[in-house]
RNA sequence: GGCGCUAUCGUCUAGGGGUUAGGACGGAAGAUUCUCAAUCUUCAAACCCGGGUUCGAUUCCCGGUAGCGCUACCA
């Protein structure tokens, strides 16, 4: 364990790990544990390892690895170097048997006892069970000989009556006496490594300069600085993360909050993987000046471990159906499949993190955005090509907020007949029905002469507006009906020249039907 | 119960012994364009409570309260 294994490790520059236990999806709060570990590590030139905590074989899945997979993948933020802790077990025996051979450790016999944790009881707080750790080594290896089961113990050194202590950059010099800190399982009585062993060999083995994970661990963190000083090693680093926590202040979970919290739900709701990276950094770290909307190079540039909060933040987000608790098919971990069927609103998520989408969207190259958007339209059934995407995209960006939105936004540049609408939208403001028609059949008498450019649509229409005595609205707005199915569009000229004329006319001419 | 962490607008946050307590989202009002957006302007909105320390605390200290975390042979 003193000499690494890893050969990478010889190199220079922080080495940080995001660590998952694959037995859920992956959540927003574990992906904003990663963008910090991954942004510490390119702002630093270090290294970034994804490494799955395994340990747990009666809870792991494969369908929550390749959930797992999958976020990240969305989040497109590569790492340099992976591990698995379920082939590594021989190492973590190894350290703990060595810890033992030290006799820092003893062999607990008594039976494992299930979830029976009276949290809020009244009883003490537990440390240890009763004559274990004074077992005689003698009798200890009489009774593992014999076949009788055991638990692997970390000895802590409560009657000293130290200190335990480490500096965290994000909570300061954090101390505990070692009196409060049970004695907790190295080994299980299935030779399995746990959590806090596997977890702090690895780190060790893998050479981990700066562990950067939830505030979950905090308290956690004084048994590891134990098992560090037991295996002979100095520390890395820490840095504690505030939780991510619900509206209602608990923290998240998939039972109680449902798909909100799974980072793939993010991604079927048409957010932008940079827009989502950019909310999360903003909440429980801030760049200090008073920057909201950041690229990822903005956010590698600015990343500090001072920034990191220490307070709880909450991501603002309202539960779908009131919460899913309920919901039968919520309960597994089913890799990508939306648990929800259909569209999430917006209103769904935090609002922030759907401004920042749309200023995101905004800031995308009418390219780059397009071919996001094509996607989408084609899966939800649309008949559109490159070309048209291209074309139709200026018109929406800045009227989208999520990628999805494409669908109902601009829906009409892409079917042959449009879906019904109310007759009367057509009818202009302050206006009726007998100008709406007037204004319809005027407009498919001139446009069929006119050139479908932005120029002449706007010149001839305007005209036609004055010829008839009305304003410039009231002859719009029942073109934009007609065309659209709606009063609410992109601007008439620029949606005229991509519609094209013969579509344009088509649509004029079946209004007209409808207006009488 | 024990141990630990935290506490600024509804939310994310900046700030910090003397400030009109700043920004952003969201909300309201207005300007603007052919509608909707976008954009711009304005407004409402916060230092948990109580003691200290101090000339002066929202800021520092203590206590309380509340929330959260850990207290498994889960991670």
């Amino acid at each position: 364990m003193s000499s690494p294994s890893h050969p990478a490790a010889s190199g220079q520059g922080p080495r940080v790990r995001f660590a998952p236990s694959p037995t859920g999806f992956l959540h927003v709060g574990s992906a904003r544990t990663f963008i910090f570990n991954w942004l510490y590590a390119r702002h630093n030139g270090g290294t970034m390892i994804l490494r799955l905590d395994d340990t747990d074989v009666e809870r792991n899945t494969e369908a929550s690895v390749s959930s797992i997979f999958d976020g990240l993948r969305w989040l497109g933020l590569a790492w340099d170097e992976e591990y698995k802790q379920s082939e590594r077990l021989k190492l973590h025996r190894k350290v703990a048997w060595a810890i033992f051979e030290k006799g820092l450790a003893y062999r607990d016999f008594t039976p494992a006892h299930a979830g029976d944790s009276d949290k809020s009881g009244a009883q003490g707080a537990w440390l240890f069970n009763p004559g274990m750790p004074d077992l005689s080594r003698a009798e200890s290896d009489r009774r593992a000989a014999a076949g009788e089961p055991f638990a692997l113990r970390y000895r802590v050194p409560r009657e000293t009556g130290r200190q335990v202590q480490f500096v965290d950059a994000a909570y300061g010099v954090q101390v505990k006496a070692a009196a409060d800190i049970e004695d907790f399982a190295l080994l299980r009585s299935d030779g399995m490594p746990t959590y806090h062993l596997a977890s702090c060999a690895d780190d060790a083995d893998l050479s981990i300069s700066h562990i950067i994970r939830g505030q979950d661990h905090l308290t956690n963190t004084f048994k590891h600085v134990l098992i560090f000083e037991a295996a002979g090693v100095n520390p890395p680093q820490f840095a504690h993360l505030p939780l991510l926590v619900a509206p209602d202040g608990t923290k998240l979970s998939k039972r109680k909050h449902g798909p909100v919290v799974s980072v793939t739900t993010y991604r079927d709701a048409g957010f932008l993987p940079e827009a989502f990276i950019n909310f999360l950094c903003l909440l429980g770290w801030s760049p200090k000046n008073d920057r909201e909307k950041m690229t990822q190079q903005e956010l590698v540039d600015a990343f500090s471990l001072e920034g990191i909060n220490r307070a709880n933040a909450v991501v603002n987000f309202k539960e779908l159906n009131g919460g899913r608790a309920s919901s039968p098919v919520s309960q597994d971990v089913g890799a990508s499949v939306p648990l929800v069927q259909g569209v999430y609103p917006e209103e769904t998520f935090d609002l922030k993190a759907v401004w920042l989408n749309a200023e995101h969207i905004r800031g995308l190259a009418v390219e780059d955005l397009s071919a996001r958007l094509l996607p989408i339209a084609r899966d939800a059934g649309f008949m559109v090509d490159s070309a048209k995407m291209l074309k139709v995209t200026p018109l929406i960006r800045e009227r989208i907020k999520l990628l999805r939105d494409v669908l109902t936004a601009a829906d009409f540049f892409f079917v042959d007949q449009l879906p019904p609408y109310d007759p009367a939208e057509l009818i202009p403001p302050k206006g009726d029905a007998v100008m709406a028609k007037k204004v319809l059949e005027k407009a498919r008498e001139v446009l069929e002469k006119t050139e479908f450019k932005h120029e002449p649509l706007d010149q001839v229409l305007r005209a036609s507006a004055q010829e008839l005595g009305i304003k410039a609205g009231q002859m719009f707005q029942p073109i934009r009906v007609a065309v659209c199915g709606r009063k609410n569009a992109p601007p008439l000229f620029e949606t005229l020249e991509v519609l094209g004329k013969e579509t344009t006319l088509a649509r004029i001419g079946q209004a007209v039907q409808r207006v009488q």
